[in-house]
DNA sequence: TTCCGGGTTT
DNA sequence: AAACCGGGAA
């Protein structure tokens, strides 16, 4: 629990801790294998910048209420209502979802149409609904536990790789990458890497993050984290911030200026 | 692999 | 009106 006794896990590191919990080898592995200029030189400059970026997060990193969140249940379903939806959207509703809702149990007690009237806002309704009903089934099927394993999770709780490893890494503590379409873009960007059309379905995209992310439950929190609100806040899809971007440094569209 | 789902924000 | 977003189903 320690890790999340900070909502952002742990914001510093040092440049060796990372040569040893990085897998710098794979990280330019994937790389080479599509053809990026001067993988080594890259992925050792991301490295570089890591400190940086984890220190960024500790300055302007977002304190939504589900990171401070230690419930499996409770991680889970802010996840569901997460996909494909803006967090402040998610941060409204989230108090009163919380207060109806506090266990798979009572959703699984409640009257439908409160679960799809507090969840209407962020749309997505009828499959969040579904989506939210069955694995509180599941759930309660088994004294409100969420299984700690990635095949456990994915199909019969209904959600994918994002959502399981998301409850991994920030319900469980196991280190693990998270590829949305933030993560991918910084990735692709940082590494001048040209992504496919679904990045969050490339196993490619996903073995490079997992590459880089710290084998290490707090600083592999603070590392997604990071990168999900720098994606969100700086290096956005539209007119992206590079003068404020802690990864500028070793940036190939920073210093490009484009792609 | 492609297609679609559904609100809100811009 | 168009953009924004993961995952299941076609």
């Amino acid at each position: 629990m320690t890790s999340t006794d900070h909502p952002f896990g742990r914001t510093t590191t040092t440049l060796d801790e990372l040569h040893g919990c990085v897998d710098v080898t794979d990280a330019k592995r994937v790389l080479n294998s599509i053809g990026v200029a001067k993988p080594d030189k890259a992925v050792e400059g991301f490295l570089d910048q890591m400190p940086t970026l984890l220190a960024w997060l500790d300055e302007h990193g977002r304190d939504y209420p589900w990171r401070r969140a230690s419930d499996p249940w409770q991680i889970y379903a802010s996840e569901i209502l997460l996909q494909r939806t803006r967090s402040d959207a998610v941060a409204d509703i989230y108090p009163e979802f919380f207060a109806q809702f506090p266990s798979a149990r009572c959703l699984l007690e409640a009257d439908e149409e409160d679960l799809r009237s507090i969840v209407h806002p962020l749309g997505f309704v009828n499959h969040r609904v579904r989506t939210l009903r069955e694995a509180a089934e599941l759930c309660a099927e088994v004294q409100d536990e969420v299984p700690a394993d990635l095949e456990a999770l994915q199909q019969p709780w209904r959600v994918g790789p994002y959502t399981a490893r998301a409850c991994l890494l920030f319900a469980f503590d196991q280190p693990m990458a998270l590829v949305d379409t933030n993560t991918a873009r910084i990735v692709g960007r940082v590494f001048d890497y040209p992504l496919p059309e679904q990045p969050h379905k490339s196993t490619r995209v996903q073995r490079l993050l997992d590459a880089l992310a710290p084998d290490n439950p707090a600083l592999a929190r603070a590392f997604n984290l990071a990168l999900l609100d720098l994606g969100a806040l700086v290096c956005t899809s539209e007119n992206p911030n590079c003068p404020a971007c802690p990864l500028a440094e070793g940036c190939e569209y920073a210093q490009t200026g484009d792609v």
